[in-house]
DNA sequence: ATTTTTATTATCACACATGATAATAATATA
DNA sequence: TATATTATTATCATGTGTGATAATAAAAAT
């Protein structure tokens, strides 16, 4: 999720809780239980309210028994630098060094390994700069493991519905 | 910084709000004025109100020019089992296959591994697996990058520290 | 086909987050 | 030292997020 509308790096709040709440199998009721608030509020919630007070916020995740994560983020690395990207996912290609034109190259073979085993940092900053139809192309790679795949399905699904 | 009172993973927000703002070298007017508030509202936040709106910390990122990210991250795999932490971190083992034993034969190659190539999930599901003095032991060894070793050394200290 | 469960929409009262304002204390500047 | 700037504390009016409730639609179960 990220709050600021002017990046899209996952679903909506919303779109969250009810992505948690159907994956535990419980209604509406159920959560609305549990978060001590009601259905039809969570109704509202997950139907695109989007002003919400932290405290409120804080009862959901506590049911869902997640963590609520609320961060101010500096701008990250400039994306717009092969070299700067090069240097974040380095690390990522253990077995042949990653020259600055294999992103411009093979694009899918970076991304590959960047959605399979680079962190939040990494994989965040490789989307920025290849953009999302090319790591839908990268989710589909042999390579890449059923989870992850689907995991980046649903992301990238998310995002083309909200354009 | 985390929401989560019961998970310390960084500043509170009101903390997060001065330094941002002090590292711009602004006062509490000059904030104020940029957010559309008022400072005496922006010295209670940053001395430790807790009960935001989102849209307040929304004006507040935009005017420090820093983005908002509100999460909701779900806890990490169980790690009591060992089936389920070797199905989490196997991918890291291209070279050769991760036998459920190896978890207890060879905790300090398995660590290095992860470590070095870990995603952050991997890599704090075997921390939580096996413990901070076998995550030391593992930085130390020679196949860890000089940079990772130092990263670990640093959090680890600072994890005795805290107790 | 009927009943039950769940989702959805709408209304409303109330608690409370917020910013405006005033006053005072503390710090920085001239 | 005097003045200006900034921080801090307190009060209060207002807008609004929230949950309760009712009604209805849709989906699931029997």
């Amino acid at each position: 999720m990220c709050d600021n509308k002017n990046r899209e790096l996952g679903q909506p709040i919303g779109a969250r809780i009810r992505s948690l709440r159907t994956a535990r199998d419980w209604s509406l009721a159920e959560l609305a239980k549990r978060a001590g608030t009601s259905a039809p509020t969570l109704h509202r919630y997950e139907s695109g309210w989007d002003r919400f007070e932290l405290a409120t916020l804080r009862k959901i995740a506590s049911a869902l028994g997640v963590l609520l994560e609320v961060n101010f983020v500096e701008e990250s690395v400039s994306t717009g630098a092969p070299a700067d990207l090069r240097a974040l996912i380095a690390p990522l290609f253990w077995d042949r060094e990653l020259r600055p034109a294999d992103l411009d190259q093979y694009p899918d073979w970076v991304l590959e390994r960047v959605l399979m085993f680079g962190s939040r940092d990494q994989v965040s900053a490789a989307r920025k700069y290849f953009g999302d139809e090319a790591v839908a192309k990268a989710a589909g790679r042999r390579g890449v493991d059923p989870k992850t795949r689907n995991y980046w399905n649903t992301i990238l699904e998310g995002a083309a519905g909200a354009s």
